[in-house]
This record gives C-alpha cells, sequence and structure tokens, in this order.
DNA sequence: AATGAATGAGAGTTCATTCAT
DNA sequence: AATGAATGAACTCTCATTCAT
C-alpha cells in the first residue's frame, strides 16, 4: 500500500507541488480513505521522504555500477551516466523534478541523508574528472569540481526540457552533450 | 509599498517558498496589515507576477545589451552572457530561485508573457551559435538548440550552488565554463 | 450627492442585496472615492436609511392625496391605491424590493420611524373598509383588519412579478384585482 | 448532523439573514466546530439549498395531496391551499420567510429546480381556477393567472404578519380569505 | 469637498492530523 | 486493515470605517 501511495503520489506533487496536493487527492486516486494514509504513513512528509529516498538511491545505484565497470575509460563512464541520466526521465521524470523542487519539504534528519547521497552522486562524478586529469586523459589545469558542476547542470535541466517522446533520442543528446564536454563548440 | 512588499517577499518566497508563505509573513515584516497588502495587491498571484516579471525583464535587457554591441564576436557575446548570469547572483540569487520553482504558480497571462520573455532569451543564445556555425567560428555540425539548452543548464544551476561570498569569483566560473563549451575537457 | 449616492444605490442594493453591495461599489459608479462616501454619510446605514424613507414617505403622500379626495368614495379611493401602488412600480420596482427586503439592516431609531409610516400607510386601508362596512358600502361582517391585510399581500406582491413593459398595464391588474376584491371570482 | 445544521441555521437564517450569519454562528449553536461544518457541507450555499429545497418539496407535496382529493370542488381545494399555507406558519414561519427572501443567495443549478417546483406550485392554483372557470363555478371572464398571482399575494404575505400564537385561528383566517376571493367585500 | 493610505475584525474555506471503532 | 467523524489552526481575502492631508 506504502508503494501504491508513492506510485499515486508521484505524478500529484509533480503536476500540483507537494504543498498543493492534500491527502484526500492522494487516497481519492486509490479509492480509500484519509484514514488509512494515516495508516500507513506517519503524516505527509514521511511519503515525500519516501518518494525522495527511492529516486536517489536509484540514481545512484545505477550510477555505481556505471563507475565500477572496469572495462571503460572514464571519459566512457561520464558518458554512460549521462546517458543514464536522460534515458531515466522516461520512466523518472516526474519524480527527479519532484526531488529537485521539494527537497525543502523534507525532515531535517531524511535531509541529511539525502544530501549525503547527492554528494556521493557528484563526486563519483568529480572523481572521474580527478582521474582523467591525473592520467592525462583530460587537461591538466581543469577545476574539476566547477566543471562537476556545470556537468550536473547540464544534466539535470534536462528534466524540464527533454521529451522522451519527441524527435531526438536520449541516445543523441548524450551524444551531443559528451560532445561539447570532450572538446567543445570551437 | 509595492517596491517594499516586493522587497521582503523575496527572501521569504526563496526560503519557504510561494505557497508556505503567508500573506502575514509578508505584512510581518514591514509592520503593516494585511488589509495594507491587498490594498496594494489584488491577491498573492499578482505579487508573484510582479517579482517574476521584474527579474526576467531586467535578465532580458542585460543579455539584449550584450547581444547588441558589435564590437564582439559570438564567443565574446556568450561569454558575457554566462558571466552576467553568474554575476547576478550576488543581488538576485533567491530571485532567479524563485523565478524558476515558482512558474507554476502564476496566472496564465502573465505567465505566457514570461513564457515569451523567456523563449526570447534562449533564441538569443541559439542565434549566437547559430551564426557561429555559419561563420565557420564554430564547429559546423552542431546542433545549437540542444547546445544551447546545455549551455542554459550549466548557467541555471549555478543559482543553486555558487556563492558570491566563496572563494571563487564571477569570473572565474564564466571562464571555466566557457572554456569547457570553446574546447572541451580534452 | 447624497442623492446621487442613492440613485446608484438602489439597482445595486435590490440586484446584489444590502449586505452584498459594497461601499466600493457604489462609489465605483460615481467616480469618487470611499472617502467621499464617508463625507455624506456617517455609515452604510444611513444611506439604507434615506433610501427607505425617501421610498415609504412617498408612498404615504400618495395615498394620502387618494384617501383625501372627497370626491371618491370608499371602494374608489381601494382602487386608486391599489392603481398607485402597481403603477409606482415603473419607477419604483427596486426601490420598493430594498424597502421589502433590507429593512432588517435598518437602526432601530429609524426603524421605528418607518414601522410608524407603515402602520399609517395600512391603516388608512383599514379605514376605508371599516368606512365602507358603516356605511353599508361593504358587507357588514367583515375582519376589516385581515381583509386589508390581504390586500396589502396582493399588492406587494406585485413588487415581484409585475413587469410595467410587459402586455398587461397596471390599469388592468388594478382592476381585476379591484373586481376580486368587490365582488369575488364567484 | 446535516439535519441538526439546518435546524439551527434556519433560525438564524431568518433572524439575521443569510449572509449576516456565520458559519461560526451556526457551529456555535451546535458545540461543534466550523471544520464539522465542512465535513458535512461543501460550503454555506449548500446549506441554504438544502433548507430551501426542503421547505418547498414539502409545500408542492402538502398540495398535491390536496389538488388530487377527487371529493372536494375547486373552490374546496382553494380553500384548503390557503388553509394549508397558513397552518404552516405555526411550524414554518421562519422556513418559509427564509424561502422568499435569500432565493438570490442560491446556486443557478439548485436555482432552477426551485424555481420550477415553485412555478408548479403556482400553476396548481391557476389551474384550479381554470377549471372552475370551465365549469361555471366561476366568472367566465376571469384573468386567471393574475388573479392567481392575487391569492399567491395574500398567502405569502401571511408570513410576514400572522402570529400562530395570537387570537385568530388560522381557520379563521383562510376563511376569511376564502370569503373575500368567492364573493368579495361588497 | 475629496482623497488615499491604512486598519482590524471577521468572513468562508482548507487541510493535516487524531482517534474511537 | 480501514473508516468516518471531528478538530483546530491557519489561510486568503473582504470591507466598513477612520483620519491626516
Amino acid at each position: 500500500m506504502r508503494e501504491k501511495m508513492m506510485k499515486v503520489s508521484i505524478p500529484l506533487f509533480d503536476e500540483k507541488g507537494y504543498s498543493e496536493t492534500s491527502i484526500q487527492d492522494i487516497v481519492d486516486c486509490l479509492g480509500v480513505t484519509k484514514g488509512t494514509f494515516y495508516y500507513y504513513y506517519k503524516n505527509k512528509q514521511e511519503l515525500l521522504n519516501d518518494i525522495n529516498l527511492n529516486f536517489i538511491e536509484y540514481m545512484l545505484e545505477q550510477q555505481r555500477t556505471i563507475v565500477s565497470n572496469e572495462n571503460n575509460s572514464g571519459e566512457d563512464k561520464i558518458y554512460h551516466i549521462i546517458f543514464m541520466v536522460i534515458s531515466s526521465i522516461r520512466t523518472r521524470k516526474q519524480h527527479a523534478r519532484i526531488f529537485i523542487r521539494e527537497m525543502r519539504h523534507m525532515e531535517n534528519t531524511n535531509l541529511n541523508e539525502i544530501k549525503q547521497i547527492r554528494k556521493e552522486f557528484k563526486m563519483n562524478i568529480q572523481q572521474l574528472v580527478d582521474d582523467g586529469i591525473k592520467t592525462g586523459e583530460f587537461k591538466h589545469n581543469l577545476k574539476s569540481d566547477i566543471i562537476t558542476l556545470g556537468i550536473l547542470g547540464m544534466m539535470n535541466w534536462t528534466y524540464y526540457w527533454y521529451d522522451p517522446a519527441g524527435e531526438v533520442s536520449a541516445e543523441e543528446v548524450a551524444n551531443i552533450f559528451m560532445d561539447m564536454i570532450r572538446t567543445g563548440i570551437k
């Protein structure tokens, strides 16, 4: 039931916003009553925590798999992360947007956990950049943290414009971004 | 008074969120009563409209000045836009974040106006890329729209991490980003 | 200015109701500001008092003229009162309805004055009935007070259905009512 | 609970008026909180709808029973309707006055329904008059619609003056009115 | 004679939450 | 496992009224 509640809440939270979605809205989707909600969840925040944790843990897990693949170069790994993020939009666009927008409404305890995971997600990319600098794969004078934040910006922004049903495939976008990151537009 | 209300609302809207900020919160900051708010504003939304329009019009104006400078190359202009955006964080960080997050709460009429301006902001960049492709300044096989969205992502994300009081100057960030965009990290 | 305010308030009070009409609504019709209203009127109630007094005094005056005409029989006088009331709808329909519906909102002092006038209006009719009984013009066993209330009911109700622009003239309605009152429908 | 709320609201709506009665007034009578009101009613209007529908449906039902009684003549039926209306004052005076005065505040959907019922109530009387004309029970040259409006006026006005606790019984008033309608005062 | 800024009290309504059943 | 009644606090918004200018 907790799963069902998460599932119906995600489109509601994305479309109307967390604050604007009432418990009533959620239980209406399931044909149950508000009491039922509180049987499964302590409060509304807990549901948001669940949703956000579920998302970021999934993303981190995917990223870890990519990073730990020893057959690929750093560059390959960065590419695969970008591709993974953009691909995830097909099934997790709403999920991702909630994550970005509604973090503010989380309890402190869970917020810290999430920030930790988020940091790891970022650091994994930064590490790839740093490694590349060390091995000579990348330029030697890069500021890896800012480069990483640039890459994250490009990726995260896709949640606001990329349409998986549109003409451009996730692969194409990933390729274009990776090209720009690798050799620029000049 | 409308100005004063905008001014105190911006930090509130950024920190607590638009929905979570009550009219009471706003008027308390000014030492006036709720009635006063409604003397100057038709409703809460109108205040948000004001805030958002004020922001995006400022940004567009700055961008127009940059773009219309005939002494600079396309590349220079892109650089100046990036620098302008990051510099704007010093005085407009909260303003910008409200703009990005709370657009959903705007009235339709004003929303359309804002979307229009936003589109122009984007198209101005895309035009620079297109021009660069035509003149040979940039690679000839670029997908300018996606490249532009990548650049916008990098810039917009800075509102969430860049600290103007920190060690790295806006100029440095702009340089790093511009380098990546120009020649990549390889 | 007090007159002008009364004039624009009457349609507003009739259509929206006294409570639902705001001072703002009233002053908007005149292109002045709320302050102006309070320059001429102590408060909203005073305006209603004015409107209602104006109406009932006019009605009473008309009635007095009819009653004091020594050429007419009692029956004639009753007829003329009915005709006068129904004729008054053309110019005072809204006025009359406000009078009937919004008396509740009047101050006590004025309310008493109005009730007094209203009573006189009623007693003038009742007197005609009583006179008729005494002179043998009417049946001798009539309960004049209840008969009077019946006649008043017929007349007052016309404010809710009679359309002066419709096909039936005020004269016709007065004739029909008077016929019924005189000789019934049998 | 909806019933209880209707019950306490009727005197409030009659004495203070619909607009002047607050939800707080209503719930105070029941010792519950405003939230409870909104658990049972969508809004204030819905309560008024309930009250008004309840009244007019009761009146129509009573009228239908009278009209459908095949043992009575048309004249008898008109008498019984008048008597029924005046008798209803004992238990429904306030109810009736709310109905007459506060129709303006009803939603359109319900308003139409109510107007329909009201029309039927009127047409049932008019039909009796028409029948009487046809059968020769009544004068042949009557304008039945205006006669009916006259009768309705007499009856409806009783809600504003008849005191069931006073000296005159409902039966007496009905008899006096019926006499006037039948044979007039001459 | 008229304005415009401000007030303050209260309105209707929403909603997360509780809890006995 | 689930309900349904109830709460209470907060919210947006309205408006008659005041008063210095």
